[in-house]
DNA sequence: TATTGTTATACTCTATAACTATA
DNA sequence: TATAGTTATAGAGTATAACAATA
């Protein structure tokens, strides 16, 4: 007979992929935001520079809808990319409504030290696993991810 | 010969797993979120009921340090679950400065409907992993939780 | 004087709504 | 009239700082 709350076993919250994906990638964004304060970005800064390099959005109404934030949010994070010279913004001339953001060369760098960062991180957090183990997890959190349809990537 | 970025590559941003943490943990946690709300609870709630349940903490200042948040937070924290039922508040007779927060039976019964609910988020979830993927899966992220000392987990 | 909890205040992030230019 | 972008405003969430009670 077990208890039916099962408080301390593997029916708990706590041992939930929804509870460990949510406070592991609180943890992990805050890793991430830490280390490319430096270059003067955060996480979504990064995230909108992968949306442009993956080629899934151009215009800024289609960033918002792909990074699930608000058009007036993106305006925002253009205005920072542009300021520092990782964007530009070109007036569609077919559609002189849309702004059509393209990733400069400094824009592209950023968004490698972005990476660089990121692997740094990825070592640290992952010590603890064995080669095998991290190749599943990196499998299945593509699964995931491709299974929730994720924004960016 | 391969780009020095590597853009599309298994060693770019997207692929990291830093990265796949963040973007699925925010996306978990949203789901989550959206899941407790019927029962008038948000994730920090349902996260200092277990780290009550777990034991890990009973003053208030030893949640906040083990939640990661300000002291403040924990007392809005524990106004609203003291006003549902959830947890007493019993000050320390030793040290009458501390509260000492104690799940009722009523926190108890919530705490399992967290765990209800995140349970069917799992199996949304993690829908497209076999049976030793998911397996792969637990026990990996158990152990980068436990590599980044989780406040709650 | 130091510490726990609380309250008051301010800041960050983001969304909603109003506005401008173009279609 | 409808849409892309921008600006202005407002709200949620959370931290910092001041305060009260106890040690």
């Amino acid at each position: 007979m077990r208890f039916m709350h099962d408080v301390k076993g593997e029916n708990a919250l706590p041992a939930t992929v929804v509870f460990r994906l949510g406070t592991l990638g609180s943890i992990a964004a805050d890793m991430f935001a830490a280390k490319i304060e430096a270059i003067g970005l955060k996480p979504k800064h990064a995230g909108l520079m992968t949306a442009l390099q993956a080629g899934v959005a151009a215009s800024q109404q289609e960033l918002a809808s792909k990074l699930g934030v608000a058009p007036s949010l993106v305006v925002m994070l253009a205005d920072h990319l542009e300021g520092m010279g990782a964007v530009q913004r070109v007036r569609d001339p077919d559609d002189r409504r849309r702004q059509v953001l393209t990733l400069t060369d400094h824009g592209r760098k950023l968004l490698g030290d972005c990476a660089a960062a990121a692997r740094e991180l990825d070592a640290e957090l992952t010590a603890g696993l064995t080669a095998s183990q991290l190749g599943a997890l990196q499998r299945s959190l593509a699964i995931l991810a491709e299974g929730v349809g994720l924004p960016t990537g």
